[in-house]
RNA sequence: GGGCGGAUAGCUCAAUGGGAGAGCUCCGGUUUUACACACCGGCGGUUGCAGGUUCGAAUCCUGUUCCGCCCA
């Protein structure tokens, strides 16, 4: 517990380990769906088991749990599902590499003892992200954990797996599909990066014709790919190629004799020669084109990427060497004519970066169409919002125009596919349960499919499967749909559109209500944060530098809306400062507990009046704010707030009160009464926010018990606003303020004191009499009341009213004069501006009368302000004269 | 090729169509009994550019330049 005087600093690493711990003792974060409440629910994204905390995770994570915590405090009934994600591919790949340096190949060990060794590694390293998770001092419901590869959600997977296959929505074929040659695994389209303006070579070179008559000459950035070649395409109306349609070339290197066809989709007559080679085994375009043409498919690579044995000569070679020999191969013939660098871009493997090729291959997938419609239409009928709203056009477009989804991966980690062949019929069934025999045959020999399903095609269950889906669970009942999915724009495609389409077929309603879309974190010059570039800002490093309160109120303070977040580590340091100034602000109101009784007689006065309305109004702003998603202003208000009203103003007026003799016992236990209020509200609103701090305030303040993580959250009701309070304060702030301008401006240090004349038909005399003290203590000023205008002044101008600071002989009025001027030429511009918009033509008649009265107010108060300043300098000129 | 963002003070970022702000930096002052990790004051802007709508534009529209991203 914190002792009851703190001293020094705020240890942030103290707290973290104080307060975690003892939150999870107490249990505060598991959900309970008998608990009262309305139900507020957050599946996490859940990261990969290979991975590490990075930015990402800590934005992602830290705004989920800011929502998590203002919802619990606010009387929700909160379930936060933690969890990781099995990443096939990177997964296995990272345990393959881990076997290959101690000289193993993975293959050696057969499926099952490879995949007990990816189990033992995720048992010993794959749990690294959920610790460091913890880190940041996320509320999630850790007892509720859970990994996609886990049995109940293992068996989801083969649910979602038969009923799409039973509705009709699943399909294994033949196609073309995104092959890897490192993992030896299809991907899918959102699998494969395209690098842009990769400076290639187009190669061009020529096919004889069969019956002599010439040839025909074809371009090509992969040269290899001619030993596929089925075909060559001119349009049809292309008059440089009229005569040869219906005729064939000789392949130059096989037993080969390929067709000249016409087709007007694939072959634009104005690019190069009009002629194109088709390669219907190997490229996308030209696997359409076979498809209508009904052409044969030659497939010339093998699973690892060399020329296979159709191939003829070049079999054996890998697939770039074969290019090089292929070349080398036509320029001996002869046919060699043209290469010329070329812009293009080349897919590599998201995972492995190797460069992908298109591959004939038998696989399973998701029939997109009917799946989609519906995942658009519960968007456009706003069952599901996206915050910001922008988003959802991205959504659009890529389920709009969306392919079939290639399912089957060509590994060992992963749910594997629960289909089963049989060996006798050859029939196919899918089921949950291995079946013990052939449905159509009888037959007692059957062969699982080798395969797994694309990691996110469990991902897709996430926000159900978590909660024990297919099964009718409590949580389930409870908490799904759940209120809202925190994520990055990037993969609204891979993971939100999947989960949306998945929700709705099995479900019958959509995941989340709202799709809360957050920005990508780069770096200070705006590049995206990559190791090799060096500049990755690791976040464990920044909490143990800064603290996880000041790392997450960054973070907060970072994430408007529909921007990036461009990384500065000093406005860490900034909040680390404001952690620093809450302390401090604690350590005060503690020092001057003395004789404080909570239960004893208060009589507050304006000061305490003023910091609750002005509480009142701020919680009004962050509760607002949170309410829409914008925590950045959320994170804004709470540091002007504390810093600038209650720091700056509040705690300063207090001492009066509490330093001062004679000060009766009710109202100086008001005032004590109104720190702790005021730092009880601060610790419930930054809460959210900065979990460990305000905990630690918490418990530091006199009479509060429980965990400020379980305190309500402070409403505006309970913060009674007090127009005249804010009005005299208000007042207060203004003549200080100019007082210490003309401080500040003319180098007077605080300890000289001065006089402030005023003229006694303001009323202020009186009405400010109470304040003598914070005029005294906060500008070094007494009121006096105006009689002759003494020589020598230096001017204010509050509110319309001249006050005067008498300066003889304490400075030179030549200063004053300068300074006047100044100040006069602002208020000058001021005037032109604000009369040069009464007289603009046409704003009398059309803009609003509220609007008019407002400037002409304006208008009105600047002149006057600035006909005093002109007196001023006059009578000041007259003095020095 | 299609689409989406962004461009505001030296830096990082805000700003329901109604007088462009904050933090940091910078300059000047202050060892004031919570805090020099502080306090007080100040300087700093043709809101990328060009048009348009409007009484009024950082904000809406059109075009344009640069930067970033997505899709094909």
């Amino acid at each position: 517990m914190a002792e009851t005087e703190p001293s020094g600093a705020y240890d942030p690493a103290a707290a973290a380990e104080r307060w975690s711990k003892a939150w999870k003792d107490a249990g505060l974060f598991e959900a309970d769906p008998e608990a009262p409440g309305e139900a507020f629910s957050i599946v996490i994204p859940p990261p990969n088991i290979t991975g590490s905390l990075h930015m990402g995770h800590a934005l992602n994570n830290t705004l989920q749990d800011i929502l998590v915590r203002y919802k619990r405090m606010d009387g929700y009934n909160v379930l936060w599902v933690p969890g990781t994600d099995h990443a096939g591919i990177a997964t296995q790949w990272v345990v393959r590499r881990q076997l290959e340096a101690q000289g193993v190949d993975y293959r050696s060990l057969g499926r099952e003892g490879f995949v007990e060794k990816v189990w033992a590694w995720k048992g010993v390293s794959g749990g690294r992200i959920t610790h460091q998770l913890a880190k940041l001092g996320i509320s999630a419901d850790w007892s509720r954990e859970r990994f996609t590869l886990d049995p109940n959600l293992t068996r989801a997977v083969s649910e979602h797996f038969v009923r799409l296959y039973e509705d009709g929505l699943i399909y294994r074929g033949e196609r073309l599909v995104n092959w890897d040659p490192a993992d030896q695994t299809a991907v899918s389209d959102l699998e494969v990066e395209h690098d842009e303006n990769v400076t290639g070579e187009m190669f061009e070179f020529a096919y004889l014709m069969s019956d002599g008559s010439g040839e025909i000459v074809v371009a090509t950035t992969r040269p290899e790919t001619m030993l596929g070649d089925t075909a060559i395409a001119v349009h049809p109306d292309d008059p440089r190629h009229a005569d040869k349609i219906g005729k064939t070339v000789d392949h130059p290197f096989l037993d080969r004799k390929i067709p000249i066809i016409a087709d007007a989709i694939l072959v634009d007559p104005a690019l190069g020669t009009g002629a194109v080679k088709i390669t219907p085994a190997h490229d996308p375009n030209d696997f359409e084109c076979g498809l209508r043409h009904d052409l044969p498919r030659v497939t010339i690579l093998t699973l690892d990427g060399k020329i296979n044995d159709n191939g003829g000569p070049f079999a054996g070679l890998d697939r770039f060497e074969a290019r090089k020999a292929v070349k080398a191969a036509l320029a001996e013939a002869g046919l060699a004519r043209a290469e010329r660098p070329h812009i293009m871009s080349i897919g590599r493997s998201q995972r492995s970066g190797a460069i992908i090729e298109p591959m004939i291959s038998t696989q399973w997938f998701v029939k997109m169409k009917p799946l989609a419609t519906p995942a658009l239409e519960a968007v456009r009928n706003g069952y599901t919002r996206f915050v910001p709203k922008n988003w959802e056009n991205t959504y659009y477009a890529w389920l709009t125009d969306i392919r079939d989804w290639c399912i089957s991966r060509q590994l060992w980690w992963g749910h594997r596919i629960p289909a089963w062949y049989c060996a006798s019929c050859g029939a196919t069934h899918v089921a949950v349960a291995a079946p013990e025999a052939c449905a159509t045959c009888g037959g007692l020999s059957l062969r699982q499919d080798e395969d797994v399903l694309d990691t996110w095609f469990s991902s897709a269950l996430w926000p159900f499967s978590v909660m024990g889906w297919p099964e009718r669970t409590a949580d389930l009942q409870r908490y799904y749909p759940t209120t809202v999915l925190v994520t990055a724009f990037d993969i609204i495609f891979f993971w939100v559109a999947r989960m949306m389409f998945a929700g709705i077929h099995l479900t019958g309603t959509v995941p989340f209500r709202d799709v809360y879309i957050h920005a990508l974190i780069r770096d200070k010059n705006g590049d995206k944060m990559s190791k090799t570039k060096g500049n990755v800002v690791d976040p464990l490093e920044t909490i143990d530098k800064y603290g996880a309160d000041a790392f997450r109120f960054t973070l907060c303070a970072f994430a408007a809306q529909g921007r990036d977040i461009l990384w500065d580590e000093a406005r860490v340091d900034g909040y680390r400062r404001f952690c620093t100034k809450i302390w401090q602000a604690l350590r005060f109101c503690l020092m001057n507990a003395e004789g404080y009784d909570p239960a004893g007689p208060m009589d507050p006065g304006p000061y305490e009046n003023w910091i609750s309305a002005r509480a009142g109004a701020a919680v009004a702003r962050v509760r607002a704010a949170l309410d829409t998603y914008k925590f950045n202003d959320a994170a804004g208000e709470i540091y002007a707030f504390t810093w600038n009203e209650l720091c700056d103003w509040y705690i300063e007026l207090s001492k009066g009160a509490l330093y001062g003799d004679g000060v009766p016992p009710a109202r100086r236990n008001a005032v004590q009464h109104a720190l702790f209020e005021s730092m009880a509200t601060v610790a419930r609103l930054v809460h959210p926010i900065m979990p460990f701090l305000s905990e630690e305030i918490w418990h530091a303040l006199p009479g509060r018990s429980g965990f400020v993580a379980t305190t309500p959250y402070p409403t505006v009701g309970a913060y009674p606003s007090n127009a005249a309070a804010l009005d005299q304060v208000a007042l207060l702030q203004e003549i200080i303020v100019a007082v210490r301008q003309i401080r500040g401006e003319m180098e007077l240090a605080r300890r000289v004191p001065l006089e402030l004349h005023v003229p006694p038909a303001s009323g202020w005399i009186d009405a400010m009499a109470p304040f003598a003290v914070a005029l005294s203590d906060l500008a070094g000023v007494t009121l006096v009341p105006l009689a002759e205008r003494p020589r020598g002044v230096a001017t204010a101008v509050v509110r319309g009213e001249e006050l005067l600071v008498p300066l003889a002989g304490i400075v030179d009025f030549a200063a004053e004069v300068r300074r006047l001027a100044k100040v006069i030429t602002k208020v000058e511009k001021d005037v032109a501006q604000l009369s040069g918009r009464l007289v603009s033509p046409g704003f009398l008649e059309r803009a609003p009368p509220e609007v008019v009265a407002e400037v002409e107010g304006k208008v009105a108060a600047a002149r006057a302000r600035l006909e005093t300043l002109e007196r001023s300098r006059a009578a000041l000129a007259e003095a020095m004269s």
